[in-house]
This record gives C-alpha cells, structure tokens and sequence, in this order.
DNA sequence: AGTTGTGAATCTGTTCACAGCC
DNA sequence: GGCTGTGAACAGATTCACAACT
C-alpha cells in the first residue's frame, strides 16, 4: 500500500469517483456482486476501461462472476483515502459558502468543517449549520492551530490576492476553488481542484452545438 | 464557419476556457499583445499545445509578435458560441440554486435564466434576483413556451428521477447537472456537464496524499 | 459458461524542433 | 530577432482479443 497510488493518472482517479457512486447506487439496490459491464454501462464508457483501472491498485474482481459490491466499495474508499478525517476551513460565507456548509456529501467523504470565514461584520461571531464564522483577519492563526489541511475558497474572485497573504501554505495540502482566479500556488505542493462555473458554462455553450468526442 | 469545429476535443474546448480567462486578466492589465508563452506560464502548460489548441480554429497569431488580445478574445467568444443568448431554466432553489440565480457569470456568458423551478409552496410565486420561481409541475409545458435550451439542476439527487419525467428532452440541448445521480439521457442528443461536489472532494482527497501527473 | 485481468495494437494527445513569417 | 504555426517523434490512454480463472 505504499507506492501503489504512485504513478497512477489524475483521469484514473477521477473515474474512480465515478465508479463509487455507481456502486452506491447497485448497493441501495441490495445487489452483491457488480459486473465490469454494468459499472461501464451506469458511466457510459467500455468495460475493458473499468477493469483496466481496478488492476492499477490490485485484482478486486472474482473471474466468472464479477466484483463484490461491499468490499469494492471498501476499496476504493481506501484508495481515495476517505477513511480518514480531514479538517476544512471555508473562506466566504455567501450564498454558495452558505450551501456548502450545509452540504451532507463533505460529511460523507470525511471532510469536517473546523471553521469559516468572513470579512462581514454581521456575519462573524454567527454560525450556519453549527459552524463558527470567524473574522478572516484570524486565519492564518486558526490554519495553525486546527491543522486545517483543506480550503475552500467561495468569495469573489477578486478578493483572492488578500486572502493568500493570509494562508500558511506550509500546513495546507489541498484547495477547492471556486472562484475564477488563477491561484498563486506554483510549485507549491499543494493539489487544487478549480471549479469554475463561468468556464462549465462557456463549455456548455459550445459542447451544446456540436456533441463532442468524450464526456467528463 | 460551418465545420470548422466537428473534430475538436472536449480537452481543448476546456482549456480554452482557461485561455479566456488569461485573456481577460491581460486585458484588464491594459496589455495589447499576449506570448503564447504567456498564456501557457498562467495556465500551467506548455506553450506549444497553446498554439496548436489556437490552430484548431485558425491562425490568430502574428509571427514574431503574439497575439492580438482583444481580437483574440473576440475569436475565442466566437467559438464558445458566447455571443448568442440561451434560454435557461433552473431546477431547485435550494442554497446552492439561489447562488446560481444570483451568479453574474451566467450573464457575461450570455445565458439568460427565463424562470426557476421549486416544488415548496412557500417559494413558489417570489423572485430571485428578479428571476420568477414556478411549480415544478408547470416545468414541461414552460420549456416549450420558452424555447429552454439549457436546464440547470440543483435538486437533492433523489430527487431526479421524478423531475426527469417533466423535462421535453427534444427541446434541451444541454444540462448542468450539480447531483450525484447520473443523468437518465442516455442516446439522446444533450450535452451535459456534470459538476459533482462529492466527487471533487473524493479526488482532493486523493491528490493531497500524491502529487499527480496532471492538472485540471 | 461467463467474467476478470492483460498484452498487443490502435488511437489520441503532447512535446520537440525548426521552418516561415513579421 | 523573435514568435507563431506545424510536421515528426514521443508518450499516454483506449480498445481489442483472448488466456486465465471460478
């Protein structure tokens, strides 16, 4: 288990992603064993590829019969490591911030929220779904002593030139981006994951006229 | 103009979304020219697939110069097909929908919402961001009136299924999917983005443990 | 019989290096 | 001189076909 995720391709692991909720879905199904077809089938891709990935971290599939849901679902939790606890801080506490720390799937993949944070005065001091919102002045400390490994940034773009002066990037492993900003990480080791709505919406527009060769 | 993009990849339509975004930034810069080493420093890439993801669609460039920003821009808002407006209708105005209806980069995209969807009766009749919201049960009958082109989800996933029997999927071209359940469109002609939170945090979560080969 | 796991072949995307042009 | 545009070489991902196994 110690090198074996080294080497592995961000497009593997993203499939994998997918590959859970579709054993989520067959498990609510009270199903036990899940074919590489069927898994291919739900994602819209060829089996062989489902399979191909699963060998990456090992053989996890009984020959003539398939995979048993449980324990694949065991698995690749183990492989994206969500069997451990990982404190959160929010930056932003807007409508999307808000929506955020009221979303159950942070919950699920053992993401906790040790605080959020804002530069409204009406807003600190108060909490949404039992989350303190704390003045952003304070963050660097907070990153420090909670061992905040994970932000979340959801505030203007703008605002995120001041933010960074703020976060020690030392302590902190990865990013969720929200904003259209290009964060001022390079050569740090940190792994971002920008979401960007503006640009899923200029892909939108453009995928809608012609149907493209892959699907994400 | 015709065919000009039947043959593009989806890889390349997404980072030229990021290009806009550089372009914007060197804009507001008050900069005329752009290197395509430029481009590719901000972006995190080489700057050859710059030229080449440019040459796609033509040759925008000036040798020994670089390229002409606000004509630049201009070219890539012509392929993204940003410049002519689409009718949207959003589905769910929960947190995460509000701060959709209240998002300005639906606007700079040319994305008009012409009405939103709930199913609480308590939501039903007021407006966001002067944005109407209806009875999911008129939702069919409006896509046709309106000519909607695109649907935007932010509905609890369970939720899907029944909301799946009310859509004319003749008329919707694209769907900008913010659940975890995978999408009931199979064979048709829609393109759908799906933005999955669960799953980006499954893959930080991963990420942070090793630094992988490629970015987003 | 039926499905996984996998090497080999194919396809797609990236990098390199430089000719062509301003 | 300096940058774009591009063919050729390389690297990576996907598909195919089937041997291995239950």
């Amino acid at each position: 288990m110690e090198n074996i995720t080294s080497g592995v391709s961000e497009i593997i692991v993203i499939r994998l992603t997918t590959y859970l909720r579709c054993l989520y879905i067959a498990k609510r199904k009270r199903k036990n064993i899940i074919k590489s077809v069927e898994i291919a089938k739900l994602c819209g891709i060829k089996s062989s590829v489902v399979r191909k990935d699963f060998t990456q971290f090992g053989a996890f599939g009984i020959k003539g019969k398939g995979y048993e849901i449980e324990n694949l679902i065991k698995k690749v939790r183990e492989i994206l490591g969500l069997n451990t606890m990982k404190n959160v801080a929010l930056i932003g506490v807007g409508n999307l911030g808000t929506a955020l720390l009221k979303y159950q799937g942070f919950f699920d993949a053992n993401f906790k929220f040790v605080g959020a944070f804002d530069l409204n005065y009406q807003k600190i001091g108060k909490r949404v779904n039992g989350i303190k919102i704390y003045d952003i002045k304070n963050l660097k400390k907070f990153i420090d002593k909670n061992s905040v490994e994970i932000i979340i940034l959801s505030v203007p773009s703008a605002a995120v030139r001041s933010i960074f002066k703020n976060i020690d990037l030392k302590k902190v492993k990865g990013i969720l981006n929200f904003t259209s900003a290009i964060l001022p990480c390079e050569g740090k080791k940190i792994y971002i994951r920008n979401i960007d709505l503006s640009r899923e919406l200029e892909l939108i527009s453009f995928c809608m006229k012609k149907c493209l060769k892959k699907e994400a």
